[in-house]
DNA sequence: CCAGTCCGGTTTTACGTATAACTAGAGACG
DNA sequence: CGTCTCTAGTTATACGTAAAACCGGACTGG
C-alpha cells in the first residue's frame, strides 16, 4: 500500500515535474513516466493563451500556498471545518484561494459527489409568457437552495431531440417536465431520474411526483360566469395541441354547459397564435346559422386574436361577443378592452415544481399539488343579447 | 506489470465486494481495505431505491458484459473507433451497452476532457419576449453543434447573485452575455472564461467579441418615417434602464432630429411595463403646453401603454397621435392597430452570438457583428396633423 | 527468414475533489 | 505514569472517463 518514492503527489516540496518544466529545463520528449495531455501543442481552448496560463488553480495549488494538505483545502471550502481546522488555518487557507482566483472544479466534485445540485426543466416554448414565468418560479428556488436550472432546449424550428440529456450536458439529478413536451417523455422515463410533472393527467403519471393546475375549475368558473350573464350559444376556441392541459379544459367547458337547458357549445381548433386565432374566430363567427354570443379562448393569445377578428367584422366586444382568455398573460391587460381571463399562478408552478423535486431528491414521498386558478373579469364579458 | 491476484478492477470475475456485499456476509465494518462511501445506510438518494438498484452502469461494467476492456468501450461509445477496434466487438459493446442502458457518465467526461460542450447565458429576464426569442436561437444553433446552454438565472426577484457560476451549477466553458445583466459582468470577467458580449457599447467590451444590433440606425428609420409624416413634436418614451442599449437609441433619435429644423423632443422614462408607459404616456400627453404629435417608444410593450393612454384621453392612434415601438414582439401585432416598430431579429442575436463563442472557442479571433434592423409600418403612424 | 508494419485490442494513468481512516501531540484524569 | 480524549490536521482512495503508450500476433516485402 505504500507509494513509491517517486510519488509525484501535489504534497511533495521535491517534485519532478509539477512546476519544473517551466524552468528550462528542456527534457527530451518522451522521457519523462507521462506527459500530460494539455501539455500537447495540438489543444485547443488552453493553448492560445499561453501554456499554463489561465489554467484554474486546483486545490492543490491553494494547499501548496497556504502550507496545508488538500484535504484541509476541501474542508475550508465546503464549510465542513467547525472543530476540524483552526480559525487561523483557515483563514489562511482562504486568503490563498483567493490570491490564486480559486474556484473548486464542479465536474470534479460532482463526479466525486455523485450529485449535481442541477435540475433540468422541459418546457415545450419559452417564448410562450407562460412557461418562461415557469421557468422563473423554478429559478428563484433553485436560486434560494443553490441549485442551478437546465432547460431543455427544445426551441421551436429545432425539432424534437433524440435525446434530452444528450443537449443538456450538464450532469442531472432530477427533471420537472411539463406535459406538453410530449416527444421527450419517453427518453425522460428512460433516464431513470426523479421526475416531477407538471401539469399532466394523474392517472398517467405512474411513479412521478405531479403539480397541477386546477384548470377544471378555471374553466368551470368560466362557464358560470358566462352563463350567469345569459349566455347560451358558445364557441369553445380551442389549442390544436394534442394534450392533457387542453384536454381537461375541453372536458370541465362541455361538462359545465351540460348542466344548463338550452346551451349550444360547437368547439373551433387552432395553433396558439394570434394570426391564427384571428382566422378561427373568423371562420366560427361567420359560418351559417345563428351568431354565438361567447366565443371561450384556451389562451389569451388566442383571445385576442378572436377580438381583432370580431372587430374586423363590425362586432363589438363586448356588447356583441364576449370572449375570454386563458392565462392572464401580459398580454391580456396590453390590449383593449382588457381581457376577462383565468389567472394562473405559473411562477407559483415552477416553485412547486423546484420544490416537490427537492422533497423527491430527499427520499420523499411528496404529495400531489393541486394549485388553484382564478377567473379575473375584465372588459370582454358582459351580458348576453347586446 | 502483471497485476495482483486481489485486483478489484471491474475485469475481474471473482471480485470480492462489488456484488457481495448484499449476499448476507455481515462483514464485520472496519475490516476490508476501504468501504464505499455510497453504502453508507445514511445516504440519500441511491439509498431509496434500494441498495444498488438504480445506480448506473458504468463503462466498466458494459465492458465487463461484452468481455473487452473499459478502454474499447471508451472508444467505442466515443466514435473513436475506426480502424481501432473491429466490426464485431464495436458491435457487442454497443449491445451491451444497450442491454445495461448505459449513459455515459457526464460529470467524469467534463472532468477527463476538461471541458463541457456548454455554455452560459446571462440575460435579464426571460419573460421579456426579446430574451426568449434570443435563447432560442442560441439554443438552436448550440442543439445543432451538441452543446448545452445553461441560463443565468436571474429571474426578478431574486436579486443579483453574488457568483453567476455558484447557481450556474455546470461547470463552463464559455459566457454569452447580455450588457444589460449589469451587475453580473464584473464577475463573468473575474471569471476568465471566454465572453461574448451582446449588445454591448463596443468601446467598452474590450477583448470580449461583440454582437450587436444596427439599434441607432433603427433609431434613425423611425426618425425619418415620422419626419417623412409631416411629424415636429416628438416625445421619446424610454426606457427606465441604465443600459448602453437605450442610451445608444436616445443618442440616435436625438441625432437624427436635429437636423430638421423646428423639432422639438422631450424624453419621459418608464420601467417596461403596460402600466407604466401608460401613466408616463399619460403624463407626456396632459402637461401644458402645444401636445405632441408622434410618441417614439424604446419597446413596444411601452408603446400598448402608450396606445391604451391615448384611447382614454380620447386622442385616436394614429389620426391623432403617432406611436412606434421596437423589438417586434408578438404583442405588436396582438393590439389593434398594429404597432408600427422597429423588428430587431433576436433569434439571430442568439444564434450570432453562439456561433462567435464557438469560434472563440476554437482559437478566434472573430469579428465583430452588427445586425441590421428593420422599420416595420403598420397601423400606429401616420401623417401629423389630424 | 527476418525486420517492419498493421490490426485489434489492453494497461495504465490523470483529471480535481470529498471524505473515511488514520495520527501526532497536548492535556486531563484516575 | 499509563490511558483516554480532544484538537488539528494528514494520508490515501475512489468517483467514471479518455487517451497515450504499449503489446502480441498476423501479414508483408525484400
Amino acid at each position: 500500500m505504500t507509494r513509491p518514492v517517486t510519488s509525484t503527489d501535489g504534497n511533495d516540496e521535491a517534485q519532478g515535474e509539477h512546476g519544473g518544466q517551466a524552468e528550462g529545463t528542456a527534457v527530451p520528449a518522451g522521457t519523462g513516466p507521462r506527459e500530460r495531455p494539455e501539455a500537447a501543442p495540438g489543444s485547443r481552448w488552453p493553448s492560445i493563451r499561453g501554456p499554463r496560463t489561465g489554467a484554474r488553480a486546483t486545490s492543490r495549488d491553494v494547499a501548496r500556498v497556504a502550507g496545508v494538505s488538500q484535504a484541509t483545502v476541501s474542508l475550508v471550502m465546503g464549510e465542513k471545518w467547525r472543530g476540524r481546522v483552526s480559525e487561523r488555518t483557515a483563514d489562511s487557507v482562504r486568503s490563498a484561494a483567493r490570491s490564486l482566483g480559486y474556484r473548486p472544479n464542479l465536474a470534479a466534485r460532482n463526479l466525486r459527489l455523485g450529485r449535481t445540485r442541477t435540475a433540468l426543466l422541459v418546457v415545450p416554448a419559452l417564448t410562450n409568457e407562460f412557461f418562461a414565468r415557469v421557468y422563473t418560479g423554478a429559478a428563484r428556488v433553485a436560486a434560494e437552495q443553490g441549485i442551478g436550472v437546465v432547460l431543455y432546449p427544445s426551441p421551436e424550428g429545432v425539432g424534437p431531440a433524440r435525446d434530452p440529456f444528450a443537449s443538456a450536458r450538464a450532469t442531472l439529478d432530477g427533471v420537472i417536465a411539463s406535459s406538453m413536451a410530449a416527444e421527450a417523455l419517453a427518453a425522460l422515463r428512460e433516464g431513470g431520474l426523479p421526475l416531477v410533472m407538471l401539469d399532466s393527467d394523474p392517472e398517467r403519471a405512474e411513479a412521478a411526483t405531479t403539480v397541477n393546475l386546477d384548470l377544471a375549475d378555471g374553466m368551470r368558473q368560466v362557464a358560470g360566469h358566462l352563463l350567469a350573464l345569459g349566455h347560451r350559444r358558445f364557441v369553445h376556441l380551442a389549442a390544436d395541441i394534442d394534450s392533457w392541459t387542453f384536454r381537461v379544459r375541453a372536458a370541465a367547458l362541455a361538462e359545465a354547459l351540460r348542466g344548463t337547458p338550452g346551451t349550444e357549445l360547437s368547439v373551433v381548433r387552432a395553433p396558439l397564435t394570434v394570426a391564427d386565432g384571428l382566422r378561427a374566430a373568423e371562420h366560427a363567427l361567420t359560418r351559417p346559422g345563428p351568431r354565438p354570443t361567447a366565443l371561450i379562448c384556451d389562451d389569451d393569445v388566442l383571445a385576442a386574436g378572436t377580438c381583432k377578428a370580431a372587430r374586423r367584422l363590425g362586432l363589438r366586444v363586448p356588447d356583441d361577443l364576449s370572449v375570454t382568455g386563458f392565462d392572464d398573460l401580459s398580454l391580456a391587460t396590453a390590449v383593449e378592452p382588457e381581457l376577462t381571463t383565468v389567472r394562473l399562478p405559473a411562477e407559483e408552478v415552477g416553485e412547486a415544481g423546484m420544490r416537490a423535486l427537492m422533497g423527491v431528491l430527499d427520499g420523499g414521498p411528496v404529495a400531489p399539488r393541486l394549485l388553484p386558478v382564478e377567473l379575473v373579469v375584465r372588459g370582454t364579458t358582459t351580458v348576453a343579447g347586446g
